[in-house]
DNA sequence: GACTCATGTAAACGCCCTTCACATGAAAGT
DNA sequence: ACTTTCATGTGAAGGGCGTTTACATGAGTC
């Protein structure tokens, strides 16, 4: 195994200690909430003096920011993977974006509370801020074809389609999504509250089950 | 004017320091957040030292949760103002409650993140629950009275169609909703976003805007 | 008028954030 | 090969915060 990637503390120097404090990051974030960890911790998880994180990161916001952005490029990835170009068709590519939505939201509670609830402006960085449109790009795209399913007289515009796919979904996994600490209890499993949500909303938008298919 | 609720500094003893912890707290968290408040900030604000607060509060997170608490309560009153009974019609009203949701995650900034977002688990405290719980209900309410137009026979829970209508309210509050910092920009104003959300969703239902007058 | 007890203070401990001068060693230049 | 350079890490220090403890105060009670 090469030491390039690992962790393993050598010398004086560390050699990857911005990869390392991340890492960390993502691990007290998880364990502890977004609130719940210090510097300090990252750095002594890393091995490393209380100052050597200043070295990587003007501050603490800094490094939360920095998550923040690799989850958003991670959620691009799993979204657009779920997405698959609206195969076989976009109805079906929908549900499966909003299970990875909220899967993502489970999985990697870390990086959506850096994401979303870290309180970090996403101007405050401009990596930041494209990261999170790229990722909703992905939304945006699924929506531009739903509603190229639709009668051209009467479309709804895509971005607003988007928006209220995106809203609904993200307001169910901050209000139920999260397995530990803060969740509410819940009659039925949230994947099946959002994909009965979408379907009405889609029924509301003159898009049947049926309308699927045939022409794309 | 009275000084008993007032915020005079009298002699040895403050009084009504817990009042005023509270609206520190408001005060603090509506400045930089609710990470960005500190027990000792609050307790240098009601002119106090950086123990009494103690007196009064187990630690940081009572207080957030006693913040939080009567953000719900309030919530409660603000909500139901809104609803008023469902007059004079259902959708009518719903959409006033949709309004009046986001008016006050705009306007009691303080209150809405120390419900929503700072962390409190919605169990360390059983009044803070009920409180979240009396909140929901007016949803809840409004919920049971949307279904009860619809005919009898595929009726959806009231329960699932309220869980729905928080969750895009909240998403879009969440996402959109906030005044200052980590605000994304947006092609209209949230209301109208809500308000375009849950009529298509109804419409889904089969609940047109026509449907609303008559039966009750 | 003396007592009681909730309420506030002062001091102290440990931890954290941040900055500074300084140490180290990998990489570049000659 | 030797020196220089400079990013990277260290140690110590200052100031702040959270919390606890022993003590002070004074409002209400008998």
């Amino acid at each position: 195994m090469t030491w390039g990637k690992g962790d393993g503390p050598r010398g004086y120097h560390h050699g990857n200690l911005k990869e390392a404090l991340v890492r960390a990051a993502l691990e007290l974030i998880a364990e502890k909430g977004p609130a719940g960890f210090t510097f300090a911790d990252a750095a002594r998880w890393a091995g490393v003096s209380p100052a050597a994180p200043y070295r990587h990161f003007r501050d603490r916001d800094a490094l939360i920011a920095d998550v923040a952005r690799r989850g958003f490029e991670e959620f691009t990835g799993v979204l657009q993977a779920a997405w698959n170009d609206g195969r076989p068709d976009a109805m079906t590519a929908l549900d499966r974006l909003g299970k990875a939505y909220l899967d993502f939201a489970k999985r990697e509670q870390a990086y959506y509370s850096a994401m979303f609830e870290a309180g970090v402006a996403p101007d405050s960085d401009p990596q930041l801020r494209e990261a999170g449109e790229r990722a909703f790009g992905v939304l945006r795209m699924a929506a531009e074809k739903l509603v190229a399913l639709m009668p051209p007289q009467g479309r709804p515009p895509a971005l607003m389609v988007a928006l209220h796919i995106w809203s609904v979904t993200h307001g169910i996994a901050s209000l139920f999504g999260r397995g530990d600490a803060a969740r509410r209890t819940l009659p039925m499993p949230p994947e099946e509250l959002l994909e009965a949500a979408v379907l009405i909303y889609l029924r509301g938008l003159g898009l049947g089950p049926d309308a699927t298919s045939g022409r794309s």
